[in-house]
DNA sequence: GAGTGGTCTAGACCACCAC
DNA sequence: TGGTGGTCTAGACCACTCA
């Protein structure tokens, strides 16, 4: 309880230690700056800084939340290593985006053999609104029969096909998104969501297996039925661990490999 | 440049910053805690401490070097965010270990479809001294032709095969593994490598790709030839990025599958 | 109760960036 | 030159573990 008695601004978080003044038998014990964080990150989600911007300086917030400089920052460096705040030495720290060149593909983990291959084509082949079936309303936490809206697309190198993929969101975050709206955007799909739907992709979880070719997903990829494909399902989760994408892609892999990093 | 001048010990790191006292031109800077984190390294590397022993509490190393705590915290604290370390609050910092059974399988990301499924059993089928093949000398850093161990394996789930691995390990670092050896022990190949052989994997680095089962393949796998699987292929390094460990893994995906975290 | 890691503070100085 | 994040310190107190 390091906070000055008396001095409780409205911001001021309350830490309710175990032993606080108020004898309560508190169940958990929640840091400070754990508790910094979750106000950092409400603010963050609450749009009152938005992707690209900075938020306000260490000094500044310590003294909006009434604690060290210390403290801010070690809330502010979770939330960097999360890869939700990104800090620049002599700049600030800002909103982290997926515009930046770095995090252009930064859940593609897609890579090609040859370290010296062309970028990435996108071509998207549909766009429309559909019921959920009752497994994809189950992965995105909606109710069966509810509105969602379908992107079918290809990624290719040299215009050769290498990705297929099927993309499922939510129809009432995503309301207006067609295929002229896509196909005239500039930059990476993620980024399109954050700008124009204010929805952020913040971590998502992936499952591969590799299965034989169907006839359609074979013809789309200009290959051969029951070549090997490797099937990568992803979920992606903004604010919340909340659900809002759905993505089922077919990649080949003759010339390109799954890239993963295991620490 | 916090360090007294003149109070020098032997193990006292020195910052060597840009503006120091020589005027020397250093090209890079390097912050003390990076220092200590170089030193903690090396110990670690040298056997100073053995995985699963504690290392000297924060304060004992603080003195030794010569630097404040928090400075010796904030290198701790990088070296268990890299799986380097363990910390247990009211007990000490221990070296990491493969033994524990919360990182029984930090390198294995397959899991069964079925959350109630039996644990996998391993099958030894082959240990064998041979030649390196150009393609494993260059993945493991060796010259073509040196010693290799190779091991080949499976893992099964209800006397199902699941996965068939291939394992080449420099011949050298492993010398008197066998078949025997392995087949006894139990608990996690690392754990065997790390407690036998002096080897600590630290980090791995993965290729995955759909593939055709080839005739062999699929009988050890008790499937059927070009059934689709997923090949991971694996590069284990240790300190210094040394690359110890090469294997080759073929895993069935019907009832199982690679699951990854994207952040 | 002694020892460990975990949190928090206040203040100093450094490296980097922009104006 | 001033502001930002980055490093380092010294000291206080807390939470946890174990004898």
């Amino acid at each position: 309880m390091p906070l000055p008695s008396g001095s409780s601004a409205a911001e001021a978080p309350d830490a309710a230690g175990p032993s606080g003044p108020s004898g309560a038998p508190g169940p958990s014990f929640s840091p400070l700056y754990q508790q910094i964080k979750g106000l950092l990150t409400r603010s963050l989600q609450g749009g009152e800084w938005k992707p690209g911007e900075a938020i306000p300086s260490e000094m500044e917030l310590a003294a909006r939340f009434r604690v060290s400089q210390g403290t801010v920052r070690k809330a502010v460096d979770e939330l960097a290593t999360g890869n939700l705040l990104v800090r620049r030495q002599g700049k600030g720290t800002y909103v982290a985006t997926h515009a930046e060149a770095s995090t252009q593909y930064r859940f593609l983990h897609l890579v090609a053999d040859d370290p010296g291959a062309a970028r990435l084509q996108r071509r998207l082949l549909d766009c429309r609104r559909l019921r959920a079936s009752a497994e994809v309303a189950r992965a995105l936490g909606l109710r069966s029969g509810e509105a969602v809206i379908q992107v079918r697309r290809l990624l290719l190198q040299d215009a050769q096909p290498v990705v297929l993929d099927d993309i499922y969101l939510p129809g009432t975050l995503f309301k207006g998104l067609s295929v002229e709206r896509m196909d005239s955007y500039k930059g990476p799909m993620y980024r399109l969501f954050e700008a124009e739907f204010g929805v952020r992709m913040i971590r998502a979880e992936e499952r591969l297996r590799a299965v034989a070719a169907e006839a359609l997903a074979a013809q789309l990829l200009a290959t051969a039925p029951g070549v090997p494909l490797l099937s990568v399902e992803r979920l992606s989760f903004t604010y919340d661990d909340k659900p809002v994408e759905l993505r089922r892609g077919l990649y080949r892999t003759e010339h390109h490999h799954y890239r993963n990093e295991l620490n």
